[in-house]
DNA sequence: CAGATTCGTCTTCTATAGTGGATAAAGAAA
DNA sequence: TTTCTTTATCCACTATAGAAGACGAATCTG
């Protein structure tokens, strides 16, 4: 579980006051860019107050972030380099249809590579990977992938984005391995 | 410009109702889960409150979603397949340095392919990507990458999470052509 | 040193976010 | 039909978000 399940004021805080020190801004410049006044800038910078959506809304737009990304900025705190060695690896030994995570953990972007083998087929159920951002883009091979009723042929260089949750299958349809980047927003 | 920069009120209404009712769940089911009460909750689907950062990480939790992510779903809605012929390129005719990009457009999640000539160096000054989420991921070759006053020698397949806004260096040091992802949430 | 800025916090006041309970509308079961 | 249940919205009230300006401390400027 993510740590913004509970009260996100303070990283919010902590986020926003290193935003604006970052640019060597006062509370009177951002107050000016965003139009919120200083006053209010400065308690929800010293977690005295909830900022609403609608603040929130203005502030980011005054460093030229959206607001889902100054949030991410504030969740995530961790390690930087995953080497490739490091990179968890798990592998089918049916198939040989194999996943390799190739970001940082907590990461709340998040890079999948996956080697699916010719004439392999794995599904997905949509419970699986329900309400997060997601695209897949192929590396090489061809890839038939399955979304709910709809089909989709992606070639070499393809990225598909991800619609609404719905049950899906990978299937190579070619004589070559295919490999292919999950990119997703984490959970 | 993203579109949170304006008022994110009617995009988090939307998407509220949307993860309530894909739930099945009734005001009074989210009330109890989240702690916020259903009339608050009935205000905020039709826009009519702008909820604060406290109430919004209540809710998010009670959908199991982190907040970033409850309102990254809010700010896209957009086209979903961008074929490879289709993706913009653009070439550097000095130096031969390439980036296409794969992702559609409009993307809260953007993927970038680059491909560096042996020997060529990429500056990139702070201002130019500061701010967001960044990745770098090695397809191939070999990447030295310059970060402030952090260098970092990456090989094939590794992948490093980019740190605070700094002026940054991509160098090739090898004699083949290095080929990598850059992958960033999009202002 | 005085005098003028510039900074963040504090004070006062108003607008509104948020709660608990009442109400209305729509079904479901009798 | 009537009655019971479940749904969302409305109402009255309290807590607090948010604005405008005052204040004291720190930093320039001469």
């Amino acid at each position: 579980m993510g740590q913004m399940e509970q009260d996100p004021v303070q990283a919010i805080a902590k986020r926003l006051k290193m935003e604006r020190e970052s640019r060597t801004w006062s509370l009177a410049d951002l107050a000016e860019r965003s139009g919120v006044s200083k006053a209010m800038i400065s308690k929800i910078e010293r977690s005295e107050a909830s900022p609403t959506a609608t603040v929130l809304g203005r502030l980011s737009g005054a460093f030229g972030l959206p607001l889902s990304v100054l949030l991410a900025l504030a969740e995530r705190e961790q390690e930087r380099v995953a080497s490739h060695r490091e990179q968890p690896v798990w592998t089918d030994p049916e198939t040989g249809y194999t996943r390799r995570a190739v970001s940082p953990p907590n990461s709340v972007l998040e890079l999948i590579e996956v080697f699916l083998p010719a004439h392999v087929r794995v599904p997905y159920p949509a419970s699986a990977f329900a309400f997060q951002h997601q695209q897949i883009w192929v590396l090489s091979g061809r890839l038939d992938f399955q979304e709910g009723t709809v089909l989709h042929h992606l070639s070499e260089g393809d990225c598909l984005l991800l619609g609404s949750p719905a049950d899906c299958t990978f299937f190579n349809p070619g004589t070559e391995p295919t490999r292919y980047v999950v990119a997703l927003t984490r959970r």
